[in-house]
RNA sequence: GCCGUUUUAGCUCAGUGGUAGAGCACUUCCUUGGUAAGGAAGAGGUCAUGGGUUCAAAUCCCAUAAAUGGCUCCA
């Protein structure tokens, strides 16, 4: 007999090698119909495996993500069986589990293509086998007999794979007519797969490797209810309706125009007033926080990337250089700010009295970023950053780290973003070759960073070997509408360019030492951080940075004089907006001004000229009454105020 | 950069080889209307660009550009 423990703690007996499912069998019915594995010791396993020995047990079901995972690595198989059947002689990649879903990459061979039009039959196909209820089997395969099988099967991709792999560590599973070489685990079998729904299909290079064979990735997802997927589906189209590209031009925030550039946004009136308010509120949180702002031009001549190096990493990459009439002479437009600021701080002998010296600049930077990289405002080729170097001794690395993280978290809180993690990059300790800087400094910094985020609490997770090679660095993560993850502020602790520009400052014993220098950008650039903006607040900006504050809706053309009145007022008190005075009738104006999200609409009438006030109508909200035009500037002012102070989440 | 898809009026989109369409937006006129679309008329297109096939191309083929879904990259 052994102990099985659940999780809640309790110990069940069994005999040695009875199964998860036997375990969830003797806790209910319920839960042994609904599980799709099993954790045992922390390891996720088949629900058929035998358990030999005493061991924590925790039966998973879709409600748990190793269940999900279990279950959508398992419709990657399906998806195999049914591609064999339906283009005999495909050869099959990888087909793993993902965030939402599972993919499967396969090679056609020559001429054969997959698009989006085979989706259907391919879809009824997996129904159909998943129907059939078949079980996934395991079987430990010796080495030479899986590359035996794989060989006869012409499948060059499993060889590869096996390649790497061990005797005794192989495992086929088996589901109906399709075996694959496979670590699983699995479910039990293909009946509880009831939901089906291919996404797209795309290229992606045999093991993530440009160099490689580009194979073709078929992303779909499965759901144990066809409810299920229909809420799935319903999400991704809520997503589609917060895209900041979309809302970005019904808005009339940016636009792009193939004349100008591909990746080149244009900011029209309304996204400059979104972004310019950003801009102040970050001016004004810098100044309190001890940074000098400078402005720098937006080219720099050869001579400082050859000195900062990125002219021999990335010159080739970039945009070419700008030519004088004097022969020889280049410049660069600037892909960052850093080495103009270092120069400004050669600009005269600097003293560890000084330290530190934070430089702030708004600077915009132009990278030649791959044609196919180019995305809405979160991929471009010219962007602001809200960019700040601060020079400081060693010691002083963690207190500065520390205080641009409150920078960053004031930004996010005023902001309302809440789900963000912080990634701490460090150096792959089996490879210190890669990076520049001693061992000592960077084991300064390394733990500066970890502690500086562990004291201020926030969610992090660490990456080794994601450090740039010249110092480790914070990124502070985001997730756009569609799920997919942006980095927006950074902190980077940068050992090279003091070196290679030689920065020193003259330290108390009159010896010259080198500074550190800290990239940081809590917004990242302005381009991007807005695009996250938009779909985080889905187009509803708060109150203090809603390009359109309010709108004046007179009833009718006799109260226009009135609604002027109204409206000088509210410009006077600072206050941003429109007025509406269409030959349309007020409900018309209402609905235009709610589809362009305008936070207050103030209708204006016989019965508010008479008394001096407005009728205020919120966004999202319908009419809140009327007030005299004083008492609503009090309020708005009032509101702005809190909100910028993040008392009031945005 | 690579693989796939897309590109028709300002916007959203129909139009599969035979005379370019709709809704909204826009202009003009009527209407002066109280909390999400008042009515009528009008104007608006080198069907992304360049080649090719064809008696005939928005439609079929090729190239280029841009957008888009991924991959790779990201100072």
């Amino acid at each position: 007999m052994i102990d099985i423990t659940l999780p809640d703690g309790s110990v069940r007996q069994f005999e040695a090698g009875a199964s998860g499912y036997d375990v969830a069998a003797s806790i209910s019915e319920g839960l042994a119909r609904n599980a799709l594995g099993v954790r045992v010791n922390g390891e996720v396993r088949d629900l058929a495996r035998p358990i030999t020995e005493n061991a924590k047990v925790e039966i998973l079901t879709w409600n748990d993500p190793a269940g999900k995972a279990t279950f959508w690595h398992s419709s990657a198989h399906l998806l195999a069986e049914a591609l064999e059947a339906l283009y005999p002689g495909v050869k099959l990649g990888i087909g793993p589990a993902i965030e939402n879903g599972f993919y499967y990459d396969i090679d056609l061979g020559e001429g054969r293509t997959i698009s989006t039009d085979d989706f259907p039959k391919i879809e009824q196909k997996m129904v159909e086998l998943a129907r059939k209820k078949s079980q996934y089997v395991r079987r430990e395969v010796p080495k030479d007999e899986a590359i035996a099988y794989f060989e006869e099967k012409g499948d060059p991709y499993k060889l590869d794979l096996l390649q790497n792999l061990e005797d005794g560590q192989i495992t086929f599973y088996t589901q109906g007519d399709f075996t694959d070489l496979c670590r699983g685990p699995h479910l039990p079998d293909t009946s509880s797969i009831k939901a089906v729904k291919l996404m797209n299909v795309a290229g992606a290079y045999w093991r993530g490797d440009e160099k490689n064979k580009q194979l073709t990735r078929i992303y779909g997802i499965t759901f144990p209810k066809a409810k299920e997927l229909a809420e799935y589906l319903e999400k991704l189209e809520e997503a589609k309706r917060r895209d900041h590209r979309k809302l970005g031009k019904e808005l009339e925030l940016f636009a792009f125009s193939e004349k100008v550039g591909a990746g080149l946004p244009l900011w029209l009136p309304k996204g400059t007033a979104l972004r310019e308010r950003l801009e102040q509120f970050m001016r004004k949180a810098q100044v309190k926080a001890g940074y000098l702002p400078v402005v720098t031009p937006h080219i720099g001549s050869k001579e400082l990337y050859v000195t900062s190096g990125h002219y021999e990493k990335y010159g080739a990459d970039s945009f070419q250089p700008i030519k004088t009439p004097n022969p020889g002479e280049e410049f660069f437009l600037k892909p960052m700010n850093c080495p103009h600021h270092c120069e400004i701080y050669k600009t005269k002998p600097r003293s560890y009295r000084d330290l530190p010296l934070r430089l702030a600049e708004f600077g915009t930077v132009y990278r030649y970023e791959q044609s196919g990289e180019l995305h809405g405002l979160t991929r471009v080729r010219g962007f602001t950053q809200d960019d700040a170097h601060i020079f400081c001794r060693p010691d002083q690395v963690k207190e500065e780290f520390t205080k641009v993280i409150d920078l960053v978290l004031y930004v996010f809180r005023a902001l309302g973003f809440e789900d963000y993690t912080a990634q701490i990059s460090l150096r792959d300790p089996e490879n210190k070759a890669k990076y520049i800087g001693t061992d000592e400094n960077w084991a300064l910094a390394e733990t500066a960073i970890q502690e500086a985020a562990a004291e201020k609490g926030l969610p992090t997770v660490t990456e080794l070997g994601e450090a740039a090679f010249y110092g480790p660095k914070l990124d502070f993560m985001v997730r756009d509408a569609l799920g997919r993850k942006w980095q927006l502020g950074t902190i980077q602790v940068d050992y090279n360019l003091p070196e290679r520009f030689e920065l020193e400052y003259v330290a108390p014993d009159n010896s010259r030492q080198r500074p550190v220098m800290l990239h940081r950008a809590p917004f990242g650039s302005l381009e991007r951080f807005v695009a996250v903006l938009i779909e985080h607040c889905a187009g509803n900006f708060p109150l203090w940075l809603s390009p359109e504050q309010f709108a004046v809706l007179p009833i009718s053309e006799k109260y226009q004089d009135y609604a002027q009145q109204v409206y000088d007022r509210l410009i006077q008190a600072e206050l941003r907006g429109s007025m509406d005075n269409r030959d349309e009738k007020i409900g018309r104006k209402i609905r235009d001004a709610e589809i362009a999200k305008i936070p207050y609409m103030l209708i204006v009438g016989e019965k508010e000229q008479e008394n001096g006030i407005v009728s205020v109508r919120k966004h999202g909200e319908g009419d809140v009454g009327s007030i005299p035009i004083d008492a609503f500037v009090r309020s708005f002012q009032g509101q702005v105020a809190d909100m910028m102070e993040g008392k009031v989440v945005a």
